[in-house]
DNA sequence: CCTGCATGCAAGCGTGTACTTGCTATCAGA
DNA sequence: TCTGATAGCAAGTACACGCTTGCATGCAGG
């Protein structure tokens, strides 16, 4: 990937994330990306497939995979801060906005794939690890899907809301937020 | 508001819903209503002003405001139950992506305000609830504000992905989550 | 029957969009 | 020094967009 290409990308997504792929002309990109409009087009053939290299390329997804959350001390608590924690470190507010702004229904077919891993990620992980903890005795049995979805839910809905409303919805921090999380599901997971 | 002109809302609102502010045509809400291009401009002037008109429908808005959430019984368990299932009732798969649709720069300046009064009904009032509780010596002191931070988020976030993603992503049904969850949080709150 | 209003129809305006083309300047490597 | 690749520049294409206009039609109320 040569550097007048990567400047092209990079200035795609983030106008991208900031105002959404419809609203985001080719003139945008080129200015923002310090190249003539004509050179996107001779680099890429179209603005669509600007965008597609774009979420293939790493530094432009949020990297949220089944590897990281295998760092598990087989431990409930401190686990599943480990879970939120790896999930909102990578997840950032710039993560979401791009992916509300690929929301497009011209692109929606192609990344909608790519989006489903995040939450799917989490997802196995976690109820792979309650399934295991259950086998060690550690907690009893339960609907493991259900609770799954409820520790997701609960870390999403906050980075999610955190993205778009900041501080003026609510003021509880990351880290504050996280413990009293795991507190409640700790209690509420007890044998 | 003449039939015409809702017939015009109707559609306008319908097509943001499904692709966005920005991607939907004049053109094509004309067609959806069944009426004449010219027609839209004649009765609101601008595809904004449709789109604004909608926004301040009761139709077109979910109804999720503080009274919703005052039948309580005193009960925890009830009453979180309550809580989520009153705003899951409301905020449905087409109002999320309404919401979604409604995120362009022209609009977001004069729709924000009124897209966040929903998440800010939910977590006043359930940390009103939560305090008042507390003062009747159901439940101990805790960080009520972090608490309903963490089952608003839950209820958001299953409601969000649900709208994105439907069964594809977790086959968990409403009412199970919402019991799974409930169930959680009450061992997590006891006394 | 007459009037006024709502709407359709068809054409058009200006602008912005994605995308193209022909030519030129630059510059690194052989 | 020559060559080939890279990119700027300026002009332009075709089309779609939001929005306008003039005229015809149909229909309800007095």
């Amino acid at each position: 990937m040569d550097d007048t290409s990567q400047k092209i990308i990079d200035a795609a997504m983030a106008l991208i994330r900031d105002k959404g792929y419809v609203a985001t002309t080719t003139k945008e990109i080129a200015r923002a990306a310090g190249v003539n409009e004509c050179t996107l087009f001779r680099k890429f053939g179209s603005k669509k497939e600007i965008v597609l290299e774009g979420v293939n390329q790493a530094g432009w997804r949020a990297d949220v995979t089944p590897e990281i959350f295998q760092n598990v001390k087989w431990e409930l608590g401190a686990d599943m801060e480990m879970f939120m924690r790896a999930y909102m470190d990578r997840m950032t507010p710039d993560f979401v906005n791009l992916s509300i702004g690929l929301r497009a229904p011209q692109l929606y077919e192609e990344t909608a794939p790519f989006i489903m891993k995040v939450p799917q990620a989490f997802l196995s992980s976690f109820t792979g690890y309650l399934e295991k903890m259950r086998q060690m005795g550690k907690i009893p049995e339960a609907d493991f899907d259900a609770l799954a979805m409820t520790l997701f839910s609960a870390t999403f809905g906050y980075v999610f809301l955190r993205a778009s409303f900041g501080e003026e919805l609510s003021k509880v921090e990351k880290e504050a937020y996280i413990r009293n999380t795991v507190q409640v599901f700790l209690k509420g997971l007890a044998q």
